[in-house]
DNA sequence: CGGAATCCAACATGATACTG
DNA sequence: CAGTATCATGTTGGATTCCG
């Protein structure tokens, strides 16, 4: 064997530590507050633009529009149109946004739990600087 | 009761649907690529500083070093400093790194699971485009 | 080696306005 | 209502350079 391989023997595509990967792309795309904060809200089910805008306090049109065509595209989430007047737009997440919540999920328990603990740390370091 | 408060009975600052809240502002720091690869990598184990650029592939030595600086801000990632010549500085996830590492765990989990599935979402998409 | 500062190009974002 | 385009602006990020 190599010296030290033990981490991946992942086809390239696959392989995270590879600035060319489509893992690496994946993340580029979906590690980001948006999208973690658009798939958080539409976890509680289906929801219409205006409402996920309402949802996610500070979200502009323009974000909001342009993550959801991505999250579309990457097929986590999933758009249906119904022909009235005027026209209503429905989101839900596909099962991969689904097992991708989970994640999220996670992560806001993460924050939840650490709030005050980084709020601390923030603290101490903003009061050792300039010694 | 109010007609559909079940979500949040939160402390503002914990409330991720409010756009100035601490945990917006955390999430906004955190949940970003280079945060999480950084974290993934870091899981490994205790690493300098050349190492983890090594590891990353495609990480600037500018964006390494912020990111870094952040996550010890928020109390993720701790420095060591080794008084040596040349100097040698260490890093290692805290408790509160570890316990996120188990979240971006499980995104890269997700991201292999589901990569066929998001390629072909994709080049649905785009051929599904101009019709 | 690790870190900071500078410069500058590229990109992300918000505001606005227009379309179906 | 949902979506797109345009433009102005601020932020990001990479390359480079210098410091300890």
């Amino acid at each position: 064997m190599g010296t030290r391989r033990e981490i991946s023997e992942l086809p390239p595509e696959a392989d995270l530590a590879r600035a060319d990967s489509l893992a690496r792309e994946i993340f580029s795309d979906v590690a980001n507050k948006w999208a973690f904060l658009i798939i958080e809200f539409l976890g509680q089910g289906m929801m219409r633009f205006s409402e996920l805008q309402r949802e996610i306090g500070g979200i502009s049109h323009k974000m909001l529009a342009q993550n959801l065509r991505m999250l579309e595209q990457n097929g986590l989430v999933e758009r249906t149109v119904h022909a009235t007047v005027p026209p209503r737009v429905d989101y839900a997440l596909t099962e991969a946004g689904q097992a991708l919540r989970a994640v999220v999920d996670g992560m806001c328990g993460w924050t939840q739990r650490y709030l005050g603990h980084i709020e601390e740390s923030r603290r101490r370091f903003a009061s050792r600087e300039r010694p």
